[in-house]
Order: C-alpha cells, then structure tokens, then sequence
RNA sequence: GUGAGAUUAGUUCAGUUGGUAGAGCACCAGAUUGUGGUUCUGGGUGUCGUGGGUUCGAGCCCCACAUCUCACC
C-alpha cells in the first residue's frame, strides 16, 4: 500500500493524496462510508458505487466475527466476494465495540474478554487473533486492536489505558508480520494513536505508533465525549509530528461535516462516521444549506423537490412532504432515501474540499461553508 | 321497546372520602460522532358527552337528554 501528497493548501494543513490499494486507489481527503456487518445499511452497492461515489468502505471485526462468523467469511472467500464489493474495505477492530458498547468485559494481560450482544456467549479478543480474524475477513486495511479511552479520563486512567493500547500494537505489528494475507492482493493495518486530551499523551502515542506505521496512521479517542475544541487541538498537536509524505491520516469516527471540514484543514486525510446512515435513519439530513429533521412538522406540504444542490438521484425525483410522510409512517424506504442523501452528500463535502485545495482557497472557503451547513432548516 | 354498563388528551384508559385531571402509545420538539434498524431528553396538546341541580367547591353526588355497547322482548 502506498500513499502520496499531491496536493497542499498554502493557507491551512489541508491536503489532497491518492493511496494505492489492491482494489484501486482511492483520492483524499476521503469519508468511508460505515458497513458494519457487511453492508451499508439500506443502501445498494450498485449505489454506492454509481450514484454517492464511495471508493471505500467499513466493516467491523467485532460484528463480523459474531455474526455471521470466521468460518462463513472463510468459506465465501473473504468480505470482499461475500458482499460483492470490488473497492477496497477497511475493517475497525471491534476495540471500540468491546470498550464502548458492550458494558459486560474485562481485561486481561492477554486480552479482553467480553460478552456477545447477540447471544451472551464469552469471547476472548487479544491482539493476535485480531490480526487473524482481520486476515479471514481480508480487509484492505486493518485497524489495531486499542483501548478507546473515553474523553473525560483523567491523566493517570488515560496514560495506563495508553501503555495498554501500546503493548497491544507491538503483539498486533509481530503477528502481522509473521501471517499472510489469505487472498490474493495486497493488506495493510493502521495503528491507533490514543492519548486521550493530553498534549503529553498524544505525542508519546504518535512517536511509539510511528515505528509500526507503514502507509497509514489512525487518531483514535476522539468525539468520544470530550468538547469539540479540544479535538481540534489534539489534531494541531498530532498532525504537525507525523511525517508529511508517505502516511495517510485517518480520524476514527469523526463526524459532521463541519467537523470534517475542520479536520482536513488541520491535516487529516480519512474519515468515518455513522452519522450520515444513522441519523439518516432518524430523519436528520445534512445539505449544503444545512440540516434539516425531516420529521418536523413543517415539511408537511412542502412539495420541493428533497435538496436542489444534492448530487443524489434522490435529491431531484422525491420531496420533502414525502419523505416525511414515509418518515412518520415508518417505512424503511425513508432511511434508504436519507442514507442514500447523506452518503451523497457527505461524498460531496470531500470531492468539494479536494477541489478547493487543488484551487488554492480551501481556507477562505472552509469558513464561508462550515456557517452555511451548521444552520438549521 | 325494556334493563344494565359506558362516555375524561389524537387513541386506549386511570382518576382515592367531592378540592378545576394523568399514564402508555400517538403527536410536537431537541440530542445522537471507530452503528445493537436504535436509544435518550423535553413538551400535555383537555368545553371531563350536553343541559340543569345540590354544594363554598362537581370528572366524582342527583335529574333530564344524546350517543355507543351488551342482554332481553
């Protein structure tokens, strides 16, 4: 895997880059849409592909191990032929399942152990048959297993949740390298810099991180609950220390699309996010104009068409009374149209921000935009 | 036609010895950041069927009427 800067804004530490993969290259900066257990929710490849334009997509190690499991990915030959996506496919860990969601865990030196959602069976995660599981499902890029340390940690939780996650990816980066990919191109995996909100912290994470990174590193423990200004810091304190050529920058989880915005001008290349799907789902719809509940009453007989400056076909041929009537209704096509939006969207938001960085006024551009797509419709 | 029961929020219902009413769902609004097709937070939106009566005071007690349900001629 290979990453190259071809691109940088005078003004800001935005840049634009291509990583080469084994399913294509993919331009950034870039949002990856989230496909937890394999798939995009309500969404069909065929769009993703055509009408949002994802050139890469999440699966979740955590959820994919459980469901549908080791042996069925195996035997379908890996993620990639049993979704039917031919684009590269990165896979999170699960770390942030098991420390986030699941309240029933325990570490161990080993590990950490935990308890499925699905059916409260006991199962063990440690950082080498993390990497293995990885290898089955056969992701492009492969994210270590760490601690993703909540955002109101204290120093001293923060700092021994940091020694953890630095043991972990020194077993994960020597089981890398002693297995080999299953299929037949090429993987690679990301470390994750934690360090929660503390300068100290985030530099020693970045410095030990770098010595296993090969084309790519990840910044973790970010929008984990602490405020917002406080994750624009760190990047001003983690991006200026990573190398400026040859390693892609990838923000876990993060986030609106002001966040984004804000993000790439400090440096960051990569983004996920559920909240384009998920609130989606809920009826939230982000524009360029800003965001709209499609729930709310005063879409009731707006018949215009969904998001006139929208690049989906679902902009132009639904509008806002219907899809709040089928919101109000409950009709799963009322997520599928806003996921399908919001993807778009999103997509756009990248495209738009290459653009402006290749034409030199991303700065000036960014503050004009970060106010018209925070407002409220 | 007779008898019994019922009538309170959009809906299903609660409402103590009489002190101008409250739950679920729905609805309205807000949250949601490496996805458990969610979850959480806030909001009561009312001519207590209608008209009288008793009472300092009636959703509650009394009378009449209306409507609905059931049973019986």
């Amino acid at each position: 895997m290979k990453f190259t800067r071809t691109f940088s804004d005078p003004s800001s530490a935005a840049r634009c880059g291509v990583l080469e993969t084994g399913h294509g290259t993919i331009q950034t900066p870039i949002f990856m849409p989230v496909g937890t257990v394999g798939s995009v929710k309500g969404v069909y490849h065929r769009d993703l592909k055509e009408d949002i334009g994802a050139e890469i997509i999440l699966g979740n190690t955590y959820h994919l191990y459980l469901r549908p499991g080791l042996d069925v990915l195996k035997a379908a030959g890996g993620l990639h032929k049993f979704e039917n996506w031919d684009r590269p496919i990165l896979t999170d860990s699960g770390g942030f399942q098991v420390f986030s969601l699941t309240g029933i865990r325990k570490l161990t030196p080993e590990g950490c152990t935990f308890q499925s959602h699905i059916d409260g069976s006991r199962h063990t995660f440690t950082p080498e048959n993390n990497v293995d599981t990885q290898r089955i499902i056969g992701a492009d890029i492969m994210m270590a297993l760490d601690e993703c340390c909540p955002g109101d940690a204290d120093h001293d939780y923060a700092a021994k949740s940091l020694q953890l996650t630095k043991n972990w990816l020194e077993r994960y980066a020597r089981r890398f390298h002693e297995t080999e990919p299953l299929y037949d191109y090429e993987q690679t995996f990301f470390p994750i810099i934690q360090g929660c909100t503390y300068r100290d912290l985030r530099t020693e994470a970045l410095e030990h991180a770098l010595q296993f990174a090969d084309a790519g590193i990840a910044i973790g423990g970010l929008a984990v609950g602490e405020p917002t200004e406080k994750m624009y810091e760190m990047l001003e304190v983690v991006c200026p220390q990573l190398p400026a050529d040859g390693m892609v920058r990838y923000l876990m989880g993060v986030g609106t699309p002001a966040n984004l915005l804000e993000a790439i001008s400090r440096g960051v290349d990569m983004f996920d996010c559920v909240m384009p799907t998920r609130n989606g789902r809920n009826g939230m719809l982000f524009t360029w104009n800003g965001v709209m509940n499609m729930r709310n009453a005063k879409w009731e007989e707006d018949f215009s068409e969904l998001d006139p400056s929208g690049t989906s076909f679902v902009d132009h041929c639904y509008t806002k009374a219907y899809l709040r009537h089928l919101f109000i209704s409950g009709e799963m096509f009322a997520a599928m149209i806003a996921s399908e939006h919001n993807l778009a969207f999103y997509l756009d938001v990248v495209r738009q921000a290459r653009a402006h960085i290749k034409a030199g006024d991303f700065s000036k551009w960014k503050e004009e935009t970060v106010k018209r797509i925070t407002a409220r419709l």
